[in-house]
DNA sequence: CGTATTTCAGCTTCACTGAAATTC
DNA sequence: CGAATTTCAGTGAAGCTGAAATAC
């Protein structure tokens, strides 16, 4: 039993596509392991530091800051309010809209949670050097940026 | 309503696996888009790939080659059974293996979906240069390989 | 009026686990 | 006996849609 069945093919080897969707696995893999023990998930994670970093802001905010969808905001704070890391409370000044914090608690969570994000990237780009580390996040974050302008551009039709 | 709630915290922009998560969701958008009309998905593609590069395989083997569980082997397959673009057989040599072959009409399809695939991964990589796409893929390339020779060293424990 | 926000119900893909039946 | 293969049942995360209630 050799490994020639352990390779992937070269044709799905090549793709950009399927080697995003491979590395994302293994990113996903590696922050659930480093979280577990929190019973917290990277949705979690993403909503205390979007909170922590712009302040206070309502869900429809958080949903297109994060690309979390709306009805999985609600869920997640949910979660979050539950455990007294956020509080909602209604805007003032747009009835529709409510206004959520993060406490003390959920920044005392998100610094834990900042050292466990952080000790999985480490894993995660193991393989690679300093300089290489940071030329994959430029060309990523290219990427990203290139399509996030296309979806809210399109969002707005 | 400007745009600095449409722009994720820079926290998470500075994440390797925040940026892969979503280069990834952006790659399988562009796939999912492109095959749309076709009624295939991603693992069809796999699959077949997969058959047409090694040849007639078993379940298992194609499993670890592609990464894609068992048990979704088993669905994708009826899936293009039924469409007469595989054939499964009782492997002589070995009573627990089936024999996986792709047909003519699978890889008449396979041609489609590679054109398909191929041009997705262009609007993908839209915002990179030629030599910036190598970068990108010989980097995650370490990382994927990186990780699945961790993970198939675990496996066998 | 149309539009935005929150919320809920539901659907699909997909990663993962466990277990049964069969064969090696 | 243990180990591998196929298959099925089921769980949970996550992306996405549609619709209702409310407020702008």
């Amino acid at each position: 039993m050799d490994d020639s069945e352990c390779r992937a093919p070269d044709r799905l080897r090549a793709l950009p596509s399927w080697l995003l969707n491979q590395a994302a696995l293994a990113a996903t893999r590696l922050v659930g392991q480093a979280f577990a023990a929190t019973a917290m998930r990277r949705y979690h994670y993403s909503l205390l530091a979007a909170l922590d970093e712009v302040g206070p802001a309502s869900q429809a905010d958080l949903s297109r800051m994060t690309t979390i969808d709306r009805s999985y905001i609600v869920a997640t704070l949910n979660d979050l309010a539950r455990r007294r890391m956020v509080e909602r409370a209604a805007d003032p000044s747009d009835r529709r809209r409510n206004v959520v914090t993060i406490t003390s608690a959920g920044r005392r969570q998100l610094r834990t949670l900042d050292r466990l994000v952080g000790n999985a990237q480490d894993e995660l780009l193991a393989p690679l050097s300093t300089k290489d580390r940071r030329q994959l996040i430029a060309l990523l974050t290219q990427v990203v940026d290139h399509h996030a302008a296309a979806s809210s551009a399109t969002a707005g039709m």
